[in-house]
DNA sequence: CGCTGCCAACTGCTATGGCAGTTGTCCATG
DNA sequence: CATGGACAACTGCCATAGCAGTTGGCAGCG
């Protein structure tokens, strides 16, 4: 198993013994994919990614076929895996679907929440607020993250915990694309969670989905992936 | 090019046989876990369905990977791999999701479909049509699933498609799980059939997605997925 | 020069075998 | 009888090997 030569473009997958190879594979390739070390039409074959990651080829072909689902892929039957062409509209569109997806996802938190998470979130709220003050943007992307993740979470849904993420990879990839700094709108974000965790306080599953779906295609917006005001997001 | 047009002219190869095995795995798992012959809680194990289907292990590995992206299957590892359990509340949160879905998928539609595409939806409405009239639910279920898989396709985003298609195979298994028969609305679903095609005509995103959810919510009730009105369909 | 046909080097896909962890059973022990 | 510990029969997981298409290039013919 030793002796290859250690020309590895990836990383090596050292960490976290526990996860099985495959998922290892996957997280790893959705990784170089989301920060770029993997272009758009570029040729991955099962082959040299498990040679290059150490590890056979069926690990390696789970990943894909994973990703492939995720819609980060695409395998032409006996003809090879290529890194998907995400372009600016389809990252509009997958922001659109996530949107709709994190508003569900927060009506249906607010009908379930219960006082400890509805805790955690109070004390991210904190933190958001200190790192707002202090424009500090990596906590607050943290602290942002786990914000979506605990809300993800509390409506114990597999299925939305799932589709969330892999669409949440394609958020981060829209970052990455963005040369640069991405334009932000902190107070606003902050208020928008404020108003989001209210809404959950009350158990409000209609203010809770809209209030999250706005804060989405907002934060979209003035990022630039979505176009301004066309799209309906307030009555003109 | 040329080749290619050939290659075209004389292929009616069944589509059964280029699909990998993994996939025809996939797809005949699927549809047993919606038909309720593989009954929650069912231990599955990879070798036993690979001998069942005469075929080895991996692509029935590869298929449980994917059924349980769907959240049909949960794997302990090293323990085994069961059916899901999918109760009525579970069953009422996928159709509300797949309600918000299939509302940006119908907007996504409504900004690019083209003139064929709505062709084919009026073809289709005048099959529901007469399917209403002569009360042929078959031929309804047919057209409906046509219906909502042109919509779905001409939106040209793969993993609205790919969502989708799995939240339609939960519609299914819900219909599958009521024994006799399920319960509808004709004329109201054709007449809301008629007003989403109507919307994607005029190219109008947010009513086209209005009108798109509330038929997905509507007929979710009346079926008994969801509970009348409590959820926000409509004011008190 | 241009075209055809073949061959080697890919690719994804599947089968086989075996490893390591889990579980259930059965016998020996207290 | 009750309890505990080995042992066999599972399980998911992974590596190896080989099959069958696909592709690119290169020789050989026109």
């Amino acid at each position: 198993m030793a002796a290859e030569t250690a020309r590895q473009r990836l990383a090596p997958l050292a960490e976290e013994d526990t996860l099985s190879l495959g998922e290892r594979a996957y997280r790893r390739l959705r990784e170089s994919i989301v920060q770029g070390m993997l272009p758009a039409g570029r040729k991955i074959s099962e082959r040299s990614i498990a040679t290059e990651l150490g590890i056979s080829a069926q690990p390696v072909r789970e990943a894909l076929r994973r990703l492939e689902q995720d819609g980060m892929v695409v395998t032409l039957p006996r003809r090879g895996t290529v890194v998907a062409e995400v372009g600016p509209a389809q990252l509009g569109e997958l922001g659109r679907i996530r949107a709709a997806l994190e508003g569900v996802a927060c009506a249906l938190a607010a009908e379930r929440i219960d006082a400890g998470s509805l805790g955690a979130l109070a004390a991210i709220l904190k933190r958001m607020t200190a790192g707002t003050e202090a424009g500090d943007t990596e906590a607050l992307d943290e602290a942002n993250e786990e914000f979506h993740a605990l809300i993800h979470r509390a409506t114990g849904n597999l299925f939305l915990i799932r589709s969330l993420g892999s669409l949440r990879a394609y958020d981060h990839l829209g970052r990455h694309r963005a040369i640069g700094s991405t334009p932000r709108d902190l107070p606003k974000a902050l208020a928008e969670h404020k108003g989001i965790v209210a809404a959950l306080r009350r158990h409000d599953p209609a203010l809770a989905e809209a209030r999250m779906r706005h804060h989405i295609l907002r934060s979209l917006v003035t990022n630039g992936v979505l176009p301004p005001p066309p799209r309906p997001m307030r009555r003109p």
